[in-house]
DNA sequence: CCCGCCTTTGACCATTTGGTCAAGACGAGC
DNA sequence: GCTCGTCTTGACCAAATGGTCAAAGGCGGG
């Protein structure tokens, strides 16, 4: 029952702690991914919360710790897609469907793209250990799992981390970057996310396909 | 000799003028780079220019000032290797030359990089303008450009626009995302560009180059 | 209906921040 | 070495910002 080992301890007892705080955390993701760390204030998520900035206080004791737990959800989520690649499963279906996963949740998730572009373009000074740790752990699995595939000739020989990078950059682009391509591009609706898929499909699909 | 038509006229008269400026804006592209327009301060730009807070303003009226020009001349040096794309040239090597001169900015340049990044990522507040000009301008040709090759099948038949969107992804992501691509490599030196090179003109030669 | 606890907030505080100002330092031409 | 215009800065200001606090509001169980 005592999970104090872990240093967090987010326990939202009653339903009205667990709704408020969900609903700051919801208006801090807005504000810190639109403006960063240190460009977003207190009142401006208090605002968007609809609370009073005391009251974000109650909840959260400073303005760090709320971004700090917004980071913690956010990693975990965000390296979900790459662990769902299965080491079993058929090498360029596997990796063609990680990188339309994560462009997917370019589309669905931005603000959260935004706030991990914001932190890491920053240097990434809260999260700088999880980078170096769970994160990088978590790539040099893959990257392993990716070099069998090549050893065992079923892709293309390439460079497995700065293949991983290239999905990273190819599909968070589309959130993070988001003004620029629709200033160029003027989609209606999100079309631009349908053509991108296509591309990016075909892209991953021609350079991972063996030669022989 | 009056081209006060244009409404920027940066005419630094005396040779401290001209020294003190570049100082400034030097130091305003650490600051802004690693925090953001809204988390960077004038003391943090003051300290890292060597003058005093008043002194800068003495220079610029205001830190919009001081950002505004920095990304009046920052825009045009990030163009410059896409409007060097030669539309008479080799397709397949003028498009993995353009990529490959876009890495190298990404090396030699990253504090430029991330300006930009943080500015777009922010929502683009101070260049909207830009990127629906003359930024959107010069997509729209150089796409017309490959669209020409495309037709002649010179080189593989992909979207001219997302093309170029991964082109920006895959080689500034080297610049922004720096932290992230080191706390996973811990790379030498910066070994991890002379890899990602690699793999670039791999990557692009392969789409690129015509099925038949 | 009342008690005690969870929740909310107006008023307040110290610090930071963008920006001003007036006075002093400096430097080039005479 | 004097003068005038350029350059530099310490002191200052008003607004914004992260955070505190005491008091009040609300709500469930007895």
């Amino acid at each position: 029952m005592e999970s104090r080992l872990h240093k967090k301890a987010p326990k939202p007892r009653t339903r009205i702690q667990k709704k408020n705080t969900e609903t700051i955390l919801d208006a801090a993701l807005e504000v810190f991914a639109q403006h960063g760390f240190r460009g977003a204030t207190l009142d401006q998520i208090a605002k968007a919360a609809g609370l009073s900035k005391p009251n974000l206080l109650y909840y959260f004791p400073s303005k760090v710790a709320i971004h700090r737990a917004l980071m913690d959800v956010l990693l975990k989520t965000w390296l979900d897609p790459l662990r769902e690649m299965d080491a079993n499963g058929d090498p360029v279906e596997e990796i063609v469907a990680y990188a339309l996963r994560k462009l997917e949740m370019s589309r669905e998730m931005p603000r959260e793209s935004r706030l991990f572009a914001n932190e890491i373009v920053q240097g990434a000074p809260n999260i700088y250990d999880k980078i170096e740790g769970e994160l990088k752990d978590l790539v040099d699995e893959k990257a392993r799992v990716i070099s069998g595939w090549i050893a065992q000739s079923s892709i293309a020989d390439i460079d497995p981390y700065h293949l991983i990078f290239s999905i990273w950059a190819t599909t968070q682009h589309y959130a993070d970057f988001d003004v620029q391509i629709r200033g160029i591009l003027r989609p209606e609706e999100d079309t631009h996310f349908d053509t991108a898929r296509v591309f990016l499909d075909q892209l991953y699909r021609r350079i991972l396909t063996p030669l022989n």
